[in-house]
DNA sequence: CACTGTCAAGAGCACTGCTCACGCTTCTGT
DNA sequence: ACAGAAGCGTGAGCAGTGCTCTTGACAGTG
């Protein structure tokens, strides 16, 4: 049952968006009125980090196959990026329910992080077998720990400075993806195919892929 | 009269986010029955673009301000990503309407391209009297002209890959911003001040500033 | 004076999230 | 086998929303 509501959701969240995603309209879909869902699902909120975690499962796994396939790692890296965008691209409202505003001061239910996690561990997993560039300058303090913790997050051995590029990377990923799909871009980018590669060919330099 | 209404609407956004932001609510607190807004304002949405270019205006001039100081290209460069992110943490809830998830498939009205542009100009402007860094391979077809015409409508003259280039260090700006603003990176990252600046320092090098 | 246009009021429609008291059905313990 | 309990769905209802439409007050102008 509470499959069948999560499934419904998800259908009204892609045709017509989260803002537009209403209990009632999932009820009465399912035949029920209005006040049984809520036998099932605590609030609105609740069903939306459901399909929050819901999305990030499926951002996740698709990441994870598109990175699974062999080829060196700038190669599963480029399939990586690739299939983030392509995901964002045939699941707008999903991924701007992810990475869009969440309403600020919103601290995102504990359940959410381990998939959420999931992808950022997709992303990183061509780092896996790559060797950090020697060249990069050390870090000072706080920065240090930091990059620290991002790679054990993330359970991989890397210098401190290859985690927090990695992070960096990721904030132009996600920067790319949502400039384009929230349309900052249209009047300026034409071939956003080409100019996502050339950028994610710059990232993958950056971290010695 | 119009003045009054985007004020009390931008005092509600600030304080409860653009969900949350109702014509009747505004309509209350200017003493003025609900149906009155609608002379002034067509629909909810229609505030919201007003806010929006609000928006867009007051960060834009955040940013020039912020540039304008005397300095080197690499230091007002530094000066202005900084503005953006004090002035992000400062109108989280201005920031996300600007930045965040728009309904896809919403077609920003064209009262809003020119104040959004001013945005990326005031970030543009330290290149001016930069020179770009010479080392950087050629681009091909309609990437090439795709940087032309960033740099076209910024104003600068630049070579086509400064152009992208440029694009894509905002990308990775606002991805930074959102990212810590969202609370992405609130398990991960404990001193977003010295992130938000390695990665700033990373920018300007990347940019030959 | 009469006319016209601007403004606000109020009622009303259709919708939302959410609560609560009520029955029905099915399963369980004695 | 029967009574109780638990789960499930119903319908009414509250408060709020966006938005529309008709009505009425007030001014400025011929």
């Amino acid at each position: 049952m509470l499959a069948e509501i999560t499934a419904e959701g998800r259908r009204q969240l892609a045709r017509d968006g989260a803002a537009a995603l209403s209990l009632r309209s999932v009820a009465r879909e399912l035949d029920m009125v209005s006040s049984g869902i809520y036998r099932y699902v605590e609030s609105r909120d609740a069903l939306l980090t459901l399909l929050i975690i819901a999305g990030y499962d499926r951002l996740g796994s698709a990441l994870e196959r598109a990175g699974a396939d062999e080829g060196t790692p700038r190669e599963r890296w480029r399939a990586t990026c690739g299939a983030l965008r392509a995901w964002a691209r045939a699941n707008p409202h999903e991924y701007a329910l992810l990475y869009g505003s969440p309403v600020p001061g919103y601290a995102a239910p504990p359940d959410t992080i381990d998939p959420a996690t999931r992808v950022y561990a997709a992303l990183a997993a061509p780092l896996r077998d790559a060797p950090a560039p020697a060249d990069r300058p050390a870090l000072s303090g706080a920065l240090a720990t930091d990059g620290e913790r991002i790679a054990d997050g993330l359970g991989l051995t890397l210098p401190p400075a290859q985690g927090v590029a990695l992070l960096g990377a990721w904030a132009t990923l996600f920067g790319l993806v949502s400039l384009e799909l929230f349309g900052h871009t249209h009047n300026v980018v034409t071939d956003h195919d080409a100019f996502f590669a050339h950028h994610v060919d710059a990232l993958a330099r950056g971290l010695g892929l």
